[in-house]
DNA sequence: ATGTGTGAACCTTTTCACAGCT
DNA sequence: AGCTGTGAAAAGGTTCACACAT
């Protein structure tokens, strides 16, 4: 990928490691919870803790939004919790539009963390006439051909796709040129976008693979497997203790279309 | 959570980066894509776009699984998808139960991709007695009670939970004493388990707010077009795994501009 | 005392660039 | 001539360990 320009000036604070970026949701989440029970302070132990990290990570993850802890003491969570909401463009109201009212299109309009954390489902789009006018948690579904219109005048920077694969790019190319610039992918499919859209996606078939990887090594602690290639050996160790979580309800991503779409 | 595993040496050449491991599932399925068309060969160039990746990362990947490629040609299609699919675990059966059939569960159950990589539905499992003997995608739902039972009858060792926060932990401990050793879970909630067992996380409130980080970045920036790559948005986002896993990855616009932040 | 903040060491992953097969 | 396979360099991320503020 390239995109040139400006690489970190090292000049410090403004540039927030990818990493770091990814765990700020999950010590929100942790520091809410602590919020909710009326918790003034937390050390980096005890949070790290909630969030499922250890302590020297997190404490150099905050390192990177500024010194907002107390030496001897900890972390103000109320405090702490507007930072980091800062920080991750949380003060701000994102309407989103979710495309394809399938299984799974429906159950993300019913996720309750949408609107918990500052995301507002602004309209749920999907090509089928028949769903058209149909309510799905509330809120009546609206055909595709509305789609640039919807966008614009809700002013929609943040598109989610849970069409099957075959119609993710062709709906990615719109969402774009209406002017979606952040998009969230459940369709099994690999999305072209022009430089300046970002786009994160999210696989269950590809985290199940992963975990057969991980449970294929477990059931040989000691058996060989031969093939041409050879050795298999000492397990990589293993286990990944638990991590994450981010906030609220339930209900959550994924599931749609399989891989396979005969060209 | 805590639960350190001990991390082992894994001084050996079977020892696969987890950052490949998880790349896999995406060559396979681009590969899938090319066996369907009965494409016989591809090169490291050709499959890393279809994968939304780099050439240079892909040929570095499949190093790890051993020389399957031929110089000046490529590599053979069906080949690496056995060889893919071999490391993967996937040319065995995995039987899978998924717990919490809500909007989510229900669209997990009918999540095509499942049947197609080796996996199955080997049950459905919910708290609500009212929902037993229901079917979801053709498969009744049993109530939690069966839960030991299923799990020890069918072998199963990969469990989804997609139940609401609260019941994710306690649904977690049975799995565990049940004899699963793999967990993907969808529920927004950190889970604790014994060394040895394998957890990932799958959570949309989280990929939000990942994207709302950046999006936030975009209002200032003067967004540049300096080379125009033909613009393939790798994605691939991971979930922890490893030894203390950390997630997330993303492509990021490369400037890093000002934008708007009172001190 | 206690717990943050952080340079430095360490490990992982990505990218480079080219030698070596076909 | 073409494309893989891979050492080596660079970048990125994690962990250590301790000075320092409270």
């Amino acid at each position: 990928m390239a995109t040139g320009r400006t690489h970190r000036p090292a000049t410090r604070s403004r540039g927030i490691p990818e990493a770091t970026v990814a765990r700020l949701p999950l010590y929100l989440r942790a520091l809410t919870a602590l919020s909710e029970r009326s918790v003034p302070t937390v050390s980096s132990e005890e949070l790290a803790a909630a969030a499922g990290v250890n302590s020297a990570k997190l404490r150099k993850d905050f390192s990177y939004l500024g010194s907002y802890g107390t030496r001897g003491v900890g972390y103000d969570v109320e405090y702490l919790v507007y930072q980091i909401s800062r920080e991750l463009g949380l003060t701000q109201d994102w309407p989103v539009v979710i495309v394809g009212i399938g299984n799974l299109g429906a159950a993300l309009a019913n996720y309750g963390g949408f609107a918990s954390r500052g995301f507002r489902v602004a309209a749920l789009i999907d090509a089928d006439p028949a769903m058209a006018g149909k309510p799905v948690a509330g809120i009546p579904v609206q055909h595709t051909d509305e789609l640039e219109s919807i966008i614009r005048e809700n002013g929609v920077s943040i598109g989610v796709i849970a069409t099957p694969a075959g119609a993710a790019q062709q709906v990615c190319d719109r969402l774009v040129a209406a002017g979606v610039t952040s998009i969230l992918n459940f369709a099994p499919t690999v999305l072209s976008v022009p430089d300046g859209v970002d786009v994160r996606k999210v696989d269950l078939s590809i985290e199940l693979q992963i975990l057969a990887f991980h449970e294929q090594r477990k059931a040989g602690e000691g058996v060989d497997h031969e093939d041409q290639v050879a050795a298999v050996a000492p397990p990589v160790s293993a286990a990944p203790a638990g991590p994450d979580g981010p906030d609220g309800r339930h209900q959550g991503p994924d599931g749609d279309v399989p891989a396979v779409m005969p060209a």
